[in-house]
DNA sequence: CGTGCAGTTGAGCAAATTCAACGCTTGTGG
DNA sequence: CCACAAGCGTTGAATTTGCTCAACTGCACG
């Protein structure tokens, strides 16, 4: 195919949702690169992140990694397992995780139909996410690095600069490059000025929007 | 990132799910690249494939196409949705579509735990598919095209050959890839004997496995 | 003060794209 | 019935993109 780099962002308005009930569940603490749960093992929870950021990521046969998602504050973690998991999810940064029982979901879901609305919600969200996820690997490196800081921005909207709560290595596994390539495009785009570096993990997007137009 | 050139299939066992009541629903037919809804309109329905194949994409900025899944029978069109679709969809060839009416189908669900689960379950195995098809967009393209060829197979297990329901360009914009090369790696397996096109339409697929794992 | 991890940069290379031309099939109208 | 156009598919040559391999820097932590 084509790395579609004349592509704009197609802003994806894939917003956090707003329960009206409460899920209960309790809340855990994980360090930088902990485990929450592995590929395989039976799926008891949903994780709401409270904090810091999770990856849910698979191992391919020939030992590379590949990270589905990055879930920020808001985010439910689980959703695509049945009975099972069917990717592992660990902390990319200190985190705070609600743990909800699918099991006692299910249950409130029988009794209040809102809950069933939520369920099929976020999980609705969570395909559109993966979908536009798709989209983005169509594109180019530079493309596919830009949607990325923007989506990250989406998510702290008043700000001008962004966090990055995982390393290049993530954000390589994440967008399908290498982490040479991602390296390269920060740099590159530093050098048009379209972002800054506060730190290595701290960036600067105010003329991002313009310069993935251009 | 590295296409995984060496990566061998991983089989996702995408199974269709047999449900135990009656959705309801009427059958209609389409024609070939006929329009069954569009990206923005309201989702008033599900739809399930009775026979033919169904495309669902989205037109980028740039004008190309891109073809989030193709739906075989038993498969269900429009779980993305939530309010309004979010992409469009059409026949790839001639095809019957059953359409289930998604307010009933939630009042359905407010009554009948079994109709949740369901719901639930099939968005699970449709995410679960999104990433199955991720994950092959992070590989090499004779890869892509192999993978898409087994998914294929998966459908019609007890076939050696698959038909393609669909055109090279089809083809192409669900795997990323141009046209020409599509056609030259089918050219390629050609060669090396893993597929005999009996039409360019129609692939034996015999030594296909074996193939993939070299 | 070394060791390891994260990140950056450079040179050569492999893969897939683009541009372009051409063959085959199918359907349509004279 | 034939001729022609249009769509689909294939193939070739040049170019671009991003990967691999390799070296090197800065930083944090023991």
């Amino acid at each position: 195919m084509s790395p579609v780099a004349t592509c704009r962002h197609q802003s994806p308005t894939l917003t956090s949702y707003r329960r009206s009930f409460d899920l209960g569940g309790i809340i855990t603490s994980f360090s930088r690169n902990e485990k929450i749960f592995s590929k395989g093992e039976q799926a008891k929870y949903l994780y709401e992140v409270e904090s810091g950021c999770i990856r849910t990521f698979d191992t391919l046969n020939n030992g590379r990694r590949w990270i589905s998602r990055f879930y920020l504050p808001n985010d439910i973690v689980g959703l695509d397992a049945r009975e099972n998991h069917v990717i592992s999810a660990e902390a990319t940064s200190p985190s705070k995780v609600r743990l909800i029982e699918r099991a006692a979901l299910m249950s409130q879901a029988a009794r209040n139909v809102d809950v069933v609305k939520y369920l099929m919600d976020i999980t609705a969200i969570e395909l559109q996410h993966a979908q536009n996820h798709k989209l983005i690997l169509l594109k180019g490196a530079q493309e596919r690095i830009v949607d990325f800081l923007l989506e990250l921005k989406n998510r702290e909207q008043n700000e001008t600069a962004v966090d990055l709560p995982m390393t290049r290595v993530d954000i390589a596994d994440y967008l399908g490059l290498s982490i040479e390539t991602v390296s390269r495009i920060f740099t590159r785009l530093k050098g048009t000025s379209a972002i800054s570096l506060l730190t290595s993990r701290r960036i600067d997007l105010r003329n991002l929007p313009r310069a993935s137009i251009a």
